[in-house]
DNA sequence: ATGGCATATCCTATATGA
């Protein structure tokens, strides 16, 4: 099972490249962010001829996120993160796909910095961290997958240098993305190449891309149920070459569900196992 | 301190992104 996440800075202008990526990856889950379009502007029947079901919530001109799912439709548990109702950016959803929980989210940029933004960053991801222990510790196989905005260390950045005053390597930041993995989910990319440096975003600006100058902001986190099944994880830098590319290329994991620990049985359910059904 | 580029919409100008 493939899983990946996706920023696609507009999905309307970036279909074409959203479609190719689908056909030479076939991803089993995509989530998507910055759809930067309405609810009625999804292209919901272009991803369905292209075998892909589609949860989405969109938002005028900014935002928006999205969980396409191919063979199975996406189970929605939730549209909202908790925590605050006067909050109306679309920047969460989280739905069940064959089994597993899949949580797709896109965390504020946060700049500038100091200021209103990197509050509501900080406030949003404070958030985040209360509603995850409840899915880390559930029980059920859990991914969280999305657009972080935070670069966890130097490591995962060309040159820490020109962005040490940006929102992404604040320590206000990775302090709250570190207190994120303490609760026992685990950074696939960082766990399978743990010497390498990865990127997945590179920015439109002075030939960054051209440069390799990038930053790794887009990850894919696993509970401890799921975290036995990562099998391999990866970055499809070839959809950030193509023309009219996103500044962010598709970041994904290889899950095998066949290594899922079962489940602990509660006790008082263990005892009756002697009892059969009639 | 600014800008480099790209997306969106209240589109020959401005807000946002990272």
């Amino acid at each position: 099972m493939k899983i990946a996440t996706y920023n696609v800075n507009g999905i309307k202008t970036r279909l074409p490249n959203l479609l190719e990526w689908l056909e030479r990856e076939r991803p089993d889950v995509a989530c998507l962010q910055e759809l930067k379009a309405l609810d009625g502007a999804f292209p919901q029947q272009p991803l369905l001829e292209a075998g892909y079901h589609s949860l989405w919530k969109g938002q005028r001109s900014w935002n928006g996120v999205a969980i396409l799912s191919r063979s199975v439709e996406p189970v929605e548990i939730r549209r909202e993160l908790p925590g605050d109702p006067s909050d109306d950016h679309s920047r969460y959803l989280e739905a069940a796909v064959d089994g597993v929980m899949v949580v797709c989210l896109y965390l504020p940029n946060g700049n500038p910095q100091p200021g209103p933004k990197f509050d509501y960053k900080l406030a949003w991801f404070e958030r985040l961290i209360a509603h995850a222990e409840g899915l880390c510790g559930s029980g059920h196989p859990v991914v969280m997958a999305g657009d972080y905005n935070v670069v966890p260390t130097d490591f995962d950045i060309y040159n820490p240098r020109s962005w040490l005053k940006d929102a992404l390597l604040q320590p206000e930041s990775r302090d709250c993305y570190q207190r994120l993995l303490q609760q026992g989910w685990i950074d696939s990319i960082r766990q399978l190449h743990p010497d390498q440096a990865i990127f997945t975003f590179w920015d439109y600006f002075r030939k960054h891309w051209e440069r390799d100058a990038g930053l790794r902001i887009d990850h894919l986190l696993l509970n401890p149920r799921l975290a036995p099944c990562l099998l391999e994880a990866g970055v499809d830098r070839w959809v950030r070459g193509q023309a009219h590319a996103s500044d962010h290329a598709p970041t994904w994991v290889k899950l095998d569900r066949a290594r899922l620990a079962p489940q602990a049985v509660p006790a008082a359910r263990k005892s009756r196992r002697s009892s059969k059904p009639s």
